[in-house]
DNA sequence: AACTATAGCAGACAGATGTCTTCAAACAAG
DNA sequence: CTTGTTTGAAGACATCTGTCTGCTATAGTT
């Protein structure tokens, strides 16, 4: 044993319950949950290693009854570290937050964020970025300065959607018209002009507009 | 194998790059950032079978590499699933996303959401609830109906802090103004009147604002 | 008190997982 | 062209990991 437990003679604690029934039931989901959220899934021997457990079978038995209460899942492929939060609790992913981009370097700014804000899981983490709003052009849409966009990467999008595409080599966002077979790129704001390009290049479709009315997301 | 490469005679794809120089390890970093970045650290042979290669000794000199360039890191404790982004996390945290919230409910509201929106670590999740906004009442705020708000409990705020309140027995969103001793909560759309209550309940103070432009948050 | 249910231990085993060695093909440099 | 480096395959092995069986102690119920 690793963790520094006592040595004890054979069977000596066996069936000991040290608190109050379903006490130990919940230290368990409480240490899996936070390892899920930090995205770190446990083993079951790292479990009975944190609670004080001696045998892994008694953390399945406590496992199974999370899972039979529907607090936690467990993909049953047969991989290791298999636990998850299930719905309504999605596990969160971290979408990058970029700082500028422009034509090019997309992908070195994801590699490179300036911080991270977490999503719902059911936006499967493929394929998201994040950009800070800077200008007043889609007030009208109530998406202010210093609002955050989360960006499905995608190279086509719907009349009516707001996206992000490349304008003069710099990412700008604006709601994506299409008139006569032609694209245009229009404010929410009229002063702001509407933008007809020669060649579109879309960098993604905005799914969700935040706004931090106190402090800045996690890891800026 | 289970991916569904097909048969190949011993040795015969030995040593064959299949693109330019570093695009494999390219391909590589990505399928490992995006698996951490929700959550779900790959294995090995998972990386392999996601990237084509038939050797785990060929992602593991990739995966050696990366660390090398500090683009992953690995946890050396000799557990499986081991590698690591560089960077700190931010940790979420799950916030109740609340259905319709009136006088004396609160408490029960929070215990049987209906739903959870991820926030960052920064704010730590207790004291923390959500809300959709549901009227035109703060729309030159750019908070629009179909907005979550995300809230702190508290029962106090500052001069001019967006606020969630009881009035009516309903919880309302405005902003709030102090006047001479007095407290008002005042709409951001001139459609709406100042509303002055006779005493202030004061559910908590907004510090987020999310407007989801595709599907809904988790579990919902 | 007796009986039942719950909780925990110990050990064994199968499969997942990481790592290492050797060989071969492809590519880059001189 | 030759040589060295990089890239990828195949196979073996040690360890991690999940799961199962059997036993025991404790708590709850009648």
């Amino acid at each position: 044993m690793k963790s520094g437990i006592s040595k004890k003679r054979k069977g000596e604690s066996a069936g000991r319950r040290r608190g109050p029934r379903g006490e130990m039931r919940t230290r368990i989901y409480h240490y899996v949950q936070q390892r899920l959220l930090a995205g770190d899934p446990p083993s079951v021997r790292e479990i009975r290693d944190h609670v004080g457990l001696r045998a892994t079978q008694t953390v399945q038995r406590h496992l199974d009854g999370l899972i039979v209460d529907g607090r936690l899942e467990r993909d049953t492929s047969g991989r290791s570290r298999a636990l998850r939060l299930p719905q309504p609790q999605p596990q969160p992913s971290l979408v990058p937050l970029l700082g500028r981009v422009q034509a090019g370097v997309l992908t070195t700014a994801i590699e490179d964020p300036e911080g991270f804000v977490p999503v719902s899981g059911v936006r499967v983490g493929d394929g998201l970025f994040a950009l800070w709003i800077r200008g007043l052009s889609m007030e009208g849409a109530g998406i202010l300065p210093g609002d955050v966009v989360i960006v499905r990467k995608q190279s086509d999008a719907n009349d009516g959607d707001i996206v992000v595409a490349l304008v003069d080599d710099e990412a700008t966002v604006k709601r994506l018209r299409r008139r006569d077979g032609r694209v245009e790129l229009h404010p929410e704001n009229p002063d702001f002009d509407v933008i007809v390009p020669d060649s579109l290049t879309l960098l993604g479709k905005v799914v969700e507009v935040r706004r931090f009315l106190e402090g800045a997301p996690g890891g800026v």
